[in-house]
DNA sequence: CTTCACGTTGACCGACCGGTCATCTATGAA
DNA sequence: TTCATAGATGACCGGTCGGTCAACGTGAAG
């Protein structure tokens, strides 16, 4: 009973507040992961986000305790957009193993071309500027990011599954080529940002393709 | 005559202040050097260097007119030393071609687990931290880690072009393939680093000999 | 003995940092 | 009408940021 009663205050007080509460909720977070992409989480002051978000620093902390647990929810919507968005897509199960690789190397490419021709930068893979920044101060938000990597990571070791199942490659460590996978995706962002230039992921992207690591035990 | 005199006077300036002056910059330049490695170039003041290094926040800059002028010598100083040390071993002329790259891995997996054996936490490289960090917010910067990353690539791409020739492995673009190997590198350091893990290194680094780019038009 | 430049010292600057808080308003429930 | 609660407001906090500056010590050159 009381349960039904907590239940039917709380779904009444989402329907009112929506509008107010997640408003401001949502603006703070885009503006956030916006400023957090585009620049660094160190660089960008709680003020800013505030001012940008048209919001008062009060309610700012009315809705996130803290910093970090900003970060926490930015990076958990980013999650949520990416693997709803082009992770979804470019990993469809429709599609050919093989064929999800070259499709999930075009949605990097055009995404950074798309917020160069913006901005005029590259702003890179948010989890993985993250990841640099600040995995070696903060052992929780380095627990969420290990999280997003470890998901994309399946989906990749999904399609190696499904393409050595089809006969498309001969067996090999599937799950250890993932992460390499992974790794090589991360490395091919990192390395288009530095040099500005997303054509960087077209170039060397197709190569993930080849990657390869053996079964330790192939008897 | 202007000139000699010159050079005279600047080497009796060198040979005589060398242990006060030289002895205050690079205690500066090392403790920096390491400081921004280990957390990252926002989350470490001028304060806490100057602390650490024994110097006054004046001398400080006596010897370098900002952070960022800081940052540039310490990627030089950084480059220098990974040029004349692992780097230089690792892709040894002697060596076979593509046993440097084995080296390479092995380098990277033991520098990372001895400093993560040291205070716990993986730094990762710090190329590829500043890179993603301040390459969308300084131009200059960007384009010192753009050189340093290009010279390291010019090594990968020397030794595939050995390996060529020597018949090792079949012909290909070993230009975007030495980039790509160098985009992989950083990739699993970032992974390994996020993971907080040096064995990924270990794990993955393998693979980078599997990387393969074709020719664009190998008629 | 003077001059001059290098290096050092530490107080000081305004701006900004992440975070707090008392106060007010709006709204739905009883 | 009263009450409780969510949310908004903006002043305020101590601390730190990158950076400046006038004063001083020192040692070699003239």
């Amino acid at each position: 009973m009381i349960k039904i009663a907590l239940d039917l205050t709380d779904r009444s007080i989402i329907l009112h507040t929506m509008n107010a509460e997640h408003d401001t909720r949502t603006r703070i977070l885009s503006t956030a992961r916006e400023l957090f992409h585009g620049r660094s989480y160190a660089d960008v002051g709680i003020k800013e986000i505030c001012d940008l978000a048209k919001v008062q620093k009060g309610s700012f902390y009315h809705f996130f305790p803290s910093k970090q647990d900003l970060a926490m929810a930015v990076i958990d919507d980013m999650a949520d957009d990416w693997a709803h968005g082009f992770v979804a897509e470019a990993f469809d199960q429709n599609l050919p193993p093989l064929e999800r690789l070259d499709y999930m190397i075009d949605a990097a490419y055009y995404w950074q071309k798309a917020a160069k021709d913006i901005d005029g930068r590259m702003p890179g893979c948010l989890f993985g500027n993250l990841a640099l920044e600040i995995s070696t101060r903060d052992d929780v938000l380095r627990a969420k990011l290990n999280a997003v990597f470890d998901k994309a990571s399946k989906r990749f070791h999904e399609a190696l599954d499904q393409a050595v199942e089809l006969g498309e490659i001969p067996p090999l460590d599937s799950e250890a080529t993932a992460a390499a996978m992974l790794a090589f995706l991360e490395g091919i962002i990192l390395l288009a940002k530095t040099r500005n230039n997303p054509e960087v992921i077209r170039d060397l992207g197709p190569a993930i393709k080849t990657l390869r690591i053996e079964l330790a035990h192939p008897n």
